[in-house]
DNA sequence: GGCAAGCTACTCGGATACACGGTGTCCGAGTGCATGGGG
DNA sequence: CCCCATGCACTCGGACACCGTGTATCCGAGTAGCTTGCC
């Protein structure tokens, strides 16, 4: 899996904290991350649509809805993609034994057992919302946590 | 996840239907895969301790156990190895607003997340067996199909 | 005929190149804000 | 004093190198079975 995953998931949890948009060097610098890099991972979310690009002087980003309508899967599918990690190549269809294809309409056991653990996955992730994972960082630091960070991402300072 | 997950699998439903050792030769020419790639996927399985390897004129591999006793997860971490896909840096001690490394005794709530999401996906997995496997083939192609192949893979026929 | 030594051929196992996706970086296009001049 | 045109600085967006992991391959170590010679 991708690593920037957790940095979007980070950065679309602070970025729960505030009104107005934040720019992607700003959040590289709080992450202690390549300002470029993460740059990429924004504009791949701003792509499915989770974050508003906005430009300008003031520009940056900001959470096009609820965080509590974004789930994590979303997060996940925007930077990894949403092509599933598992991809069956129907080897049951090639060699000396093979099926025949009419016999191949139904997807194989392996692949359903797959996919079926991967749905799974999913299902999980997509239980959990951003405003799920900011509740439990408040409750993990205590309440005013997000704030803070809130209230530096907003002035100028270093 | 590796491609050759695929084709560990197959190799034990196949491996199912036979008592006497297989050659990896001859798995990979079942499956038209390169055999020396197939070769190390099943030195994989060896090192996991799913599969024996045997030498000598008329050597392979054969199952260490039932496969009732063998489960897709098994077959799966034996490959892609044990580490979870989703790997936590931390990255909450980093930067300005870097959380203090005494309250960072727990994982942080997205590492907790994601830890959730591929425990339900492990559990998926390791539900099914290779047991499992081989009855749903038979389910679909019909009685006899392992047995079929279980016979082409004895005997020198090309 | 039975047995044992030797040989052969076949097997696995680890060490070795190649390729593609993820990682990291850069510069150009676009836009809101600030400023200065005019009415 | 208010409004508008101009310039600027800051923003995102896509296009460009680098590296690590997975992909594919090869050759050497080891062993079971066959052959052959001897008893």
């Amino acid at each position: 899996m991708s690593g920037g995953v957790e940095w979007a998931l980070h950065c679309c949890v602070v970025l729960t904290s505030v009104e107005e948009p934040v720019p992607a060097a700003r959040l590289a610098q709080l992450h202690d991350v390549p300002p470029t890099y993460l740059a990429k991972q924004l504009q791949a979310l701003s792509r499915a649509g989770l974050v508003q690009a906005v430009q300008g002087k003031s520009g940056g980003y900001v959470l096009t809805r609820s965080p509590a309508l974004i789930t994590v899967l979303d997060v996940v599918q925007a930077i990894d993609g949403p092509g599933p990690a598992f991809v069956c190549t129907e080897i049951r269809q090639r060699g000396p034994m093979a099926s025949p294809p009419e016999a191949c309409t139904a997807p194989c056991a392996i692949s359903r057992a797959m996919a079926s653990a991967e749905s799974a996955w999913r299902a999980s992730l997509g239980s959990v919302t951003i405003a799920d994972l900011a509740r439990d960082v408040e409750s993990d630091y205590g309440s005013g946590a997000l704030a803070g960070i809130g209230a530096w991402l907003g002035p100028a300072d270093s």
